[in-house]
Order: C-alpha cells, then sequence, then structure tokens
DNA sequence: CCAGTCTTAGGACTAGGTACTAACATGTAG
DNA sequence: CTACATGTTAGTACCTAGTCCTAAGACTGG
C-alpha cells in the first residue's frame, strides 16, 4: 500500500499545481478516497486549504501587475523557412512606449528581432554570442513592426543572421546576429 | 440620510477596487456601520462575498500567465551618477529563460542594458542609435545579474555608453551604446 | 405624527474547511 | 500467530464568511 500512497501525493501535487481551485471532496472522488485522506494527504505535504490556495494565486497576481506584462515569444511569426528566412509582425503599443514620448522602447524591437534569430535556427539550443544593432527611426504606438530574418553564412561555427525591421516599407531597425548553434559550441 | 448611504456606497466600490481581499466585517468596521449594512450594500451593488472576489482575480491570473509577463523597467536601479555611472540588478527567475534549456533568453540581458543605457543619460530624450553587444556566458535561472554603466564618451552629438553585466563577478554581458539625446537630435 | 427609507439584530442554513478521537484494515517482523 | 506500525475511514465539535429571511428600531420629510 506504500506505493499507493506516495504515488496518490504525486499526483496530487501535480494536479494541484495545474489546477489550485479543487476543493477535497472533489479530489477524493477523483483519486477515489475519502475525503479526510486528502485532508491528510495535505496535512504531510503542507497543502493548505481551497480558499488559502485562491488566495495566494491571486495575491500573486496583484503583487505582478506592478511589474508590467508583455510577450514571451516577442511578435508574431507569421512566415518560418528554417536556415533560410523568416518574418514576424509586432504592433506596438502603449505597454511599448515611453510614456512621456510614445517612442518605442528599444528593447522591444531588439526582443523581437532577436526572437526571430533565435527562431529561425534549425537546431535544438541557438544561442546570441554577438550583435551589432542599428535604430533607424523611431517607432511610435500604433505603427507595426515587420522584421525580416535572413541567414547570411552558416558554417559549422556558427551562424549570422541578418534582421531588418520595416514599419511601411521604411527601415526602423537594422541588426546583424552571430548565433551559435548546439552542436558546434563548447561553452 | 439618502447621502450618506451613497457616499457609503462609492467608497465601497472604491476600497474594493483596489483590495478586494476585505470581509464584510472588516469593512463594517471601516464604514462603522453594521455587517449587514455592509450585505445590504453588496447586494444593491451586485458586488461578491470575499471568496468570489478573490476566486475572481486568480481565475484572471490563470489567463494572464499564458500570454506572459516581463518587467517594464528591466532590472532595478541601485546606484545612479548622470552622465557618469550607473548600477542595475536584475533576477534571473523561471520567466526568463528558455523552458527547455534553463537558459536566459538574451533580450532580457539586452534589455537590462539598454534599460539602464537610457537611464544613465540625463536629458529629456534618450534613444539608442547603434549598439554593439556581446553574450560571453549563459545565464541560468535563479542567478542574479548585475550590470554595470559607464559613460564613456560624450560628445554634443552623441553619448556612447558601455555596460557590463555580470554574475559573481564573472562577464556575462557587454555592450556599447551609441545614444543620442534630444538636445542633440534631428530626428 | 405617520409613512417610507435606512439600519441593525437575530436565527437558520451553507461550504469548505481545522483539529481531534476512535475504529478498523493491512502488512510485516519477530 | 501475535504484535505493532502504517494507512484509511468515520464522526464530532468548531470555525469563517458568508446567504436568506424576518423583524424591529431609527431617522427624516411632508
Amino acid at each position: 500500500m506504500k506505493r499507493k500512497k506516495k504515488e496518490r501525493q504525486q499526483l496530487l501535487i501535480e494536479t494541484l499545481e495545474k489546477n489550485p481551485f479543487i476543493t477535497d471532496e472533489a479530489l477524493a472522488e477523483m483519486f477515489d478516497v475519502s475525503v479526510q485522506t486528502i485532508r491528510l494527504d495535505r496535512l504531510e505535504l503542507s497543502i493548505p486549504e481551497v480558499r488559502e490556495r485562491i488566495k495566494h494565486v491571486a495575491k500573486e497576481r496583484l503583487d505582478e501587475i506592478k511589474a508590467l506584462p508583455l510577450e514571451e515569444v516577442i511578435g508574431e511569426i507569421i512566415d518560418l523557412r528554417l536556415d533560410q528566412e523568416a518574418i514576424s509582425i509586432m504592433d506596438i503599443t502603449e505597454e511599448h512606449v515611453f510614456s512621456r514620448t510614445g517612442i518605442a522602447r528599444g528593447h522591444y524591437l531588439f526582443a523581437q528581432a532577436n526572437s526571430l534569430a533565435v527562431a529561425i535556427i534549425d537546431d535544438e539550443l541557438a544561442l546570441t554570442r554577438k550583435a551589432t544593432i542599428h535604430f533607424h527611426r523611431q517607432v511610435k504606438a500604433g505603427e507595426r513592426v515587420v522584421a525580416k530574418a535572413i541567414v547570411t553564412d552558416s558554417s559549422a561555427k556558427q551562424t549570422v543572421v541578418e534582421v531588418t525591421s520595416k514599419v511601411n516599407q521604411e527601415i526602423v531597425f537594422h541588426g546583424e546576429f552571430m548565433m551559435y548553434r548546439s552542436d558546434s559550441d563548447t561553452n
């Protein structure tokens, strides 16, 4: 029976990590044990009751709201030919700009280009080693930035990706990214 | 008495918007009325009970988690001498890394450095014009990145900021940022 | 002064627990 | 086989933060 308990508790942890909103009663049904068993499990694992779990999630959110959001994958990739070419678009919103000037923060343009340079590489692991970048023109809220990446050199050691970002055909950003790939690296 | 009620209800709404975690009992004390009055107010205003309010906040957060966050001001500036030197720290967490490899995405390191280069400039408007950056070492979750920016050249036309980021004295990132400032630019 | 609004009080009930005691099943070691 | 440990289930009393409902005061304008 020992295995059963540990297994159940492991499952319990995983289940509540995915969805902290489940009551003991529902859990008891899920695992086909009594409510008391679930409570003992929670006690052993130091897992608080539903209401406390929910409160915890809610509090974390309130904290997060102060430290503002952005997308993880910056921009949306609309075309991708591995090791050749890729295109992504990013709409600049109020979140991306300096509130005083309305001009997009440089690191968002960099993030879009860098993300694209990583995405284009057909490998388990791609890392930026070096980059030379130019900001040609300011970008304002409401504008749509189209970034195009081209692999210009792909030796065994490293891959060079050139990224050009435009707003309405006008170049706003250009970067040359030296990328390392997992099958070529020592570091 | 009509004003008193409306006023209280308005205040109630505002109070709960700022902090949804307050119980009826605590509210009753705040407004110096009975708990029942608060409950009647909530009923009239269709405000759910604490536990439901908290649940709502928590659910919204779970939705947000899919569209991931990052800080607006990347890193925390701990020292700043305008046009001279500045230092910021950033703790790398799970949010900053590629889930497969645990290695921090390059644009976070860039964002920290770029933000610092912008902050160091004593001017209304500072923009990155060009940057040459090197990623010397991978940074993993749990590590603390300390970025130090130094203004190396400050002519009328442009300011050059060198940023060196370290983890435990070890250089992980270096960048040279050519910055334009508002009193020098045409664009 | 009386009606209508507002406020307060109290009782019965609920969900989702905690904390505790007690019974019982199962398995393993001596 | 007995004895003790581990695990499971059941039940009780109690808690918080409510809901829903009834009823009684308090205040105020006409």
